[in-house]
DNA sequence: GCTATATTTGAATCAATATTCATATTTTGA
DNA sequence: TCAAAATATGAATATTGATTCAAATATAGC
């Protein structure tokens, strides 16, 4: 029963339209280098006509990068919900978010960048409904952290501080992917990072070894 | 036998109060909203002197970032060299580069707004030196890294990755650190981040156990 | 003190571009 | 076919802010 005239789902389409245009340039040359005229040309619009849409450059830029993390993070988070256990929560969700990565290449800089950025490089209500979005999906993630330490399938740590820690060490091949280029694959890495942050990376106890030679426990050792 | 004189001293100390001052504006509100003559107000100069030191805005930023940013890292990896061996500087490597950004709280941002944000916010020559910058870095690590590999001190996995790992770890530690107003202390997280890379979060295995039941080893489970 | 040299100043210039709006075009419903 | 109504157009407007430069001021050497 959505009022769907002709008119409407046109006027949907052509928004859409101009945020798939708006999407290629912005991530090209970023916010301030884009110029409205060039995201109407590449939409095949008037600039008048993009006005009809958003009141502003601002708004346009707003409503393309809020969409899409909302997009984003809600299909990762779906992608977890049907695994039993925390355990493969966590992998299915590594798994998915680099591959939503893959998939959208470039745009995912540009959502790292309204995270990361000095205050208010667009605006200030942007900047808090990205902290907002990303607020909710660290939540979630910290709720699959906190049950696996409800049952001990975790060491007892604090959940908040291992939950920074995985999205950090997937943000990091992110970045790190991006930076180079894209070269390799992205997703192939999910295995390991789900190793380190479940297993160590010490070699496990020799079996006929000297105890304590590569032990990292103790706190300081004075040279 | 460094031709300094009065002349040149005081030419430096002005060139190094208007980069003070600039720092403190573009940290508040990132390069574009920065207009020159609050730069020149804060600095207490006029516009005119600035472009004395600086042929353009952007020039100025790029000194700026890039400056701050090789003293950054050298400060940081030069903590570990004096580590007697891998572990330890590693240890030392997380504990400089969080107690660095505590420092400079605000600032970090700008360096990693500049290595995350999209293509050329402030052109592409800043760009590349940040890459350099960061690859010169990230090599470091990997070194430390692949020596611990050598000494069989670490698990056989690709050093490389390792280090993303790492580095990863440690920037979302700061990210999240930043986006929460600097609440609690940033360097309290050193030993967790070691412990996590080092040792392994999946509980000890039980002294009395049923033994799988944690295991995370086991490659996929089809529910 | 005096001249030459270096530095500082900030108002004027100039370019860029977001936004508006009067006009033209298209669509709708009769 | 025709007249509202909706939509599209893009040249004109208006603002913003980086950069320049002629004049003023300070400094150095003599």
């Amino acid at each position: 029963m959505a009022a769907t005239s002709r008119r409407e789902r046109e006027r949907l389409r052509h928004r859409r339209e101009i945020l798939l245009a708006a999407e290629k340039i912005f991530t090209e040359k970023g916010f301030f280098h884009t110029t409205v005229q060039e995201i109407a040309r590449a939409a095949e619009f008037s600039v008048g006509s993009l006005y009809q849409h958003f009141a502003s450059k601002e708004e346009l830029y707003s409503c393309l990068i809020l969409e899409r993390a909302r997009e984003m993070t809600k299909k990762t988070l779906s992608a977890t919900v049907t695994e039993p256990d925390p355990v493969s929560k966590i992998r299915a969700l590594i798994r998915e978010q680099l591959k939503i990565c893959e998939e959208n290449k470039q745009f995912f800089r540009l959502l790292a960048g309204e995270i990361e950025s000095p205050s208010s490089e667009v605006g200030n209500r942007l900047k808090m409904e990205m902290l907002v979005i990303y607020q909710t999906y660290f939540d979630s993630v910290e709720k699959i952290i906190s049950e696996g330490l409800r049952r001990k399938v975790f060491r007892n740590f604090n959940a908040k501080k291992l939950t920074i820690a995985l999205l950090g060490m997937i943000h990091g091949f992110t970045s790190h992917w991006y930076q180079s280029g894209f070269q390799e694959s992205l997703s192939e890495n999910s295995d390991l990072i789900l190793t380190i942050f479940l297993e160590n990376i010490t070699p496990p106890p020799p079996p006929t070894g000297k105890p304590g030679k590569a032990s990292p426990r103790k706190k300081r050792g004075s040279p």
